[in-house]
DNA sequence: CCTTGACACTCTCCACGGCCGATTGCTAGC
DNA sequence: GCTAGCAATCGGCCGTGGAGAGTGTCAAGG
């Protein structure tokens, strides 16, 4: 990712114009030029010295004159430089923060997908940005109970009940009949055997038990405990991502041509792109960022992406974060989901414990 | 709506350019001249006694001319007249409406919102337009079984099992603690008692039963009973319709101002207003249609909306359509918005009977 | 009475050109 | 090493003017 890295580092001096443009950048949407940065407080320099400091900047890649008479705007590498030395993060207000955390958890409890929906939305509005939250997928799921009914032609539906107050259900199709009553004696096994235990844990059993005596309906109950497994498929909705506020991103010029909102608007829809991107920020802790180009995506070459990894347990089960032009306040949109990122995890969290304080 | 009926009917002659200019300014996009109509095949008229008659239009209120020297193009009320008593309709071919039912079928069965999705792709790649379907209601929901969970707090977890295949889950706020042997009870007796009937006629017999001997939990069973109702709110999602190809609307000339897009995106969100719409439609049977300003809302403007309610067992259980711009294939999109809803009428109804013709 | 050709008029669209302002690179001087 | 000054460059803005398209009207003809 970095070449070159004898010319690299600009200096001091250098550093500290860099970061005044790209913060007026920012926040006027306007190419700036030598003067604006002269007159800008805190250096005390003619326009002709910013100029040759900006000839330097440009050389090296990190600012770009759209053309002859119209100042410089960051390039996404001034953009990585700024967002990894430059800027100054200004945390979120205290309030901002607390009425988010009750934003997350008065809802209704239990429901993740819910939660989801209302981080999303609070990154939007929040932000005046697209907010994106991936479903959380279950780091643990514990077995509370489960039934079976059947249906025509060997078909079998499976209800799971999961920490205590998730409901899940699939159509199996079996090779063979089974009667009501060996699908009652499944459930029966199941529910005296498993109750309590994590669904890995209760495969894990049933593949040890294999050969043992009930062998005739181990396939059953081995695709039923299967169903919660990679994802909660309980609808054909559930495909990935909530997103709010697109429309949002439609008020800023560098994206008001009707093609590009397009192309983005599909990508959206599509979800595949942006997916894939919000899998690679999984690996790292904390905020991660793609600029521009880097995301590797035409169609995102004029977007940011600022998204970080949420927990239960010190698991990781999902993924939030905004997506807006490269110019944003970076400043602010980073505390934002980095708090966002943490709020979420303890929500999940507590909606969890909520349920699983008692029980039976 | 018909005000000033005297000169309200064009002369024949009238008519047939009133159909031809909508024809050529539907396919062109292009306002309409008399010269373009007079070449036009069909009538042998010189352009002079064209604009004649197409100033008699114009004093109608069926076209307006955008300025001075642009020729002519259809008001709301041209392309409401076109639409009622002059377009010449566009049967279907033949292999697009098996390809049609072969998409609304090969689906999995019993997921009622899969089919919508399914329709709304389809109505979307058919037309070009954004097609728009509302999930359907249950028309009826016959009990197949029942059951309780505790949870913490008084509060219960009931899983309903209806018509064979769909789960609905809710969690009930009870008033006083039950104990897990009065909620076996329960289920047992609702099990017994209405397995295979409807689910008002379940609650009715419930309210006969009301000061019988379990009244001590009649509240749970009620409740339990009531959470089919209305809308199946099996998660926070099941909100109201599938929108599909909403991207494509931005295609057209008419709507490439960001603004517009914005709103109409926005109104797309907010689902309202688009949902009241939808449901002025299932007071007739067929197709409606919603041209621009007739709908009464403003982000709709530009916009015609053509919408058919469909029906299982002669029960209207939703509507589906489709959104472009006023200026639409009519004569094509007609038929399709026709075919669709039979479709998934028929379509849900094998879904309903492939699951209720065997069971337990 | 309807139709038609002719004519003047209107209006949009677009290309051209000139001017203004902003900004730059360069060079000479401090 | 910084700065002031200068010529050069380029986009944006505005008024002009011509081309093109279409209209309304009017008088002549069937």
């Amino acid at each position: 990712m970095a070449n070159d890295p004898t010319s690299e580092l600009p200096s001091e001096r250098a550093r500290q114009i860099l970061r005044m443009l790209v913060e007026h950048y920012i926040r006027e949407g306007q190419p700036v030029g030598s003067r604006t940065l002269s007159r800008s407080a805190g250096l005390d320099l003619s326009p002709a010295t910013i100029r040759n400091v900006m000839a330097d900047l440009e050389d090296l890649g990190f600012i770009i004159a759209p053309h002859t008479s119209a100042g410089r705007i960051p390039t996404a590498k001034g953009y990585r430089f700024f967002v990894d030395t430059l800027v100054r993060l200004q945390p979120m207000a205290e309030p901002d923060v607390v009425r988010l955390q009750h934003q997350l958890e008065d809802r209704f409890l239990g429901d993740a997908k819910a939660i989801a929906a209302a981080a999303s939305s609070a990154l939007s509005s929040l932000t005046s940005l697209a907010g994106v939250v991936t479903i959380p997928r279950q780091p643990h799921s514990t077995l509370r109970h489960i039934e079976f009914l059947p249906l025509s032609g060997r078909r079998v539906l499976a209800i799971l009940v999961v920490n205590d107050s998730e409901v899940q259900n699939r159509i199996l199709d079996m090779e063979r009949d089974y009667t009501d009553d060996e699908l009652r004696r499944a459930a029966n096994f199941l529910n005296e055997q498993f109750t309590g235990l994590d669904l890995g844990e209760v495969r894990s059993r049933l593949l040890v038990n294999l050969d043992g005596t009930r062998e005739f309906m181990n396939r059953l109950m081995l695709d039923s405990i299967s169903i919660a497994g990679p994802a909660q498929k309980s609808g054909a909705d559930s495909s990935g991502y909530v997103l709010s506020g697109e429309t949002k991103l439609m008020n800023f010029q560098e994206l008001s041509d009707v093609e590009k909102i397009k192309q983005l608007f599909e990508a959206f829809g599509q979800q595949r792109e942006i997916l894939t991107l919000l899998d690679r920020s999984v690996a790292a802790q904390g905020v991660q960022i793609f600029i521009g180009e880097e995301s590797g995506y035409r169609i995102l070459d004029e977007c940011t992406i600022v998204a970080a990894p949420y927990t239960v347990d010190d698991q990781i089960v999902g993924v939030l974060g905004v997506i807006g032009p490269t110019r944003m306040a970076y400043e602010r949109v980073i505390p934002i989901v980095d708090v966002t990122a943490r709020l979420v995890g303890s929500a999940l969290n507590s909606s969890l414990n909520t349920n699983l304080n008692s029980g039976s």
